[in-house]
DNA sequence: AGTCTGTTATACTGCATGTATAACATGTGC
DNA sequence: GCACATGTTATACATGCAGTATAACAGACT
């Protein structure tokens, strides 16, 4: 077996005074850290217990977000090398929930008085931050 | 009192097997409304009462979303005329907030092969279709 | 055999959602 | 003044989700 759990996931991190749920902060974060290439495809995450111990909940909590990433296409489960990165990339789907997703954000912006503009220019400026 | 209350708001429905909860809902569809000008600042909205009637739904969860509505300025309350559009444009707090709900959905979009370039085009084609 | 993995079941607490009924203070129109 | 509509608030209830806790199971590794 040449997987490697990580001893450290030092990024994965959860803020108790967020008013997001715990395991949807540990998606966003896995997420993130995927798009970031902080995890690459093959990685194995901490198992549940591993991880849950470690940033202080609950293993079942931990388990909820596995099994969200492993149905929307982020990683693959099984029992002989727990959860490990693996991106099945359903690009038309992707799109479409995006596009979802930006109607109401770019709404609000526009209510705000955010321009067209400014919006792109926020997209590259994330991209040049976090991006690949 | 020129204030004229719209007898049919009718773009205002629930779609009650979402899983966005109705307040989000009704939340969403007026931001989305004022973006694209169908409601205009001054416009009035429906009463509590009267608009959890027309979609069948009650009163506290409208007054819910009115009240949210005008937390984060898109409405105005007052006795005399019910709820009235009115934008409270704070430009810095909402680019603050759009950039960090922005983050997320372009990692997303990044796992899935979703290019920036694509999501330029993705902005526009959003704002071709519903915007200004 | 022992230990780790994900997985499932059950039970409990706390909180958000949504409904229901009622009352209150204020503003409008008669 | 009177009736009516407005937003607002309080209370109570049912339901479901979030999170925790304990326990057990089947499969894979050493």
């Amino acid at each position: 077996m040449d997987l490697q759990r990580t001893g450290d996931i030092m990024y994965l991190e959860i803020d108790f005074n967020s008013d997001k749920a715990f395991y949807v902060q540990l998606c966003d974060q896995i997420i993130v850290g995927i798009a970031t290439s902080r995890l690459r495809e093959g990685d194995a995450l901490p198992s549940v217990r591993q991880l849950a111990e470690e940033i202080g909940i609950n293993m079942h909590t931990v388990n909820k977000a596995y099994s969200i990433l492993k149905q929307e296409g982020y990683i693959r489960l099984d029992r002989r090398c727990g959860a490990v990165i693996a991106v099945d990339a359903d690009k038309r789907r992707a799109m479409d929930e995006m596009k979802r997703e930006l109607l109401v954000i770019l709404a609000k912006g526009s209510c705000k008085n955010i321009t067209r503009e400014e919006v792109h220019e926020l997209i590259d400026e994330i991209y040049a931050e976090y991006g690949e």
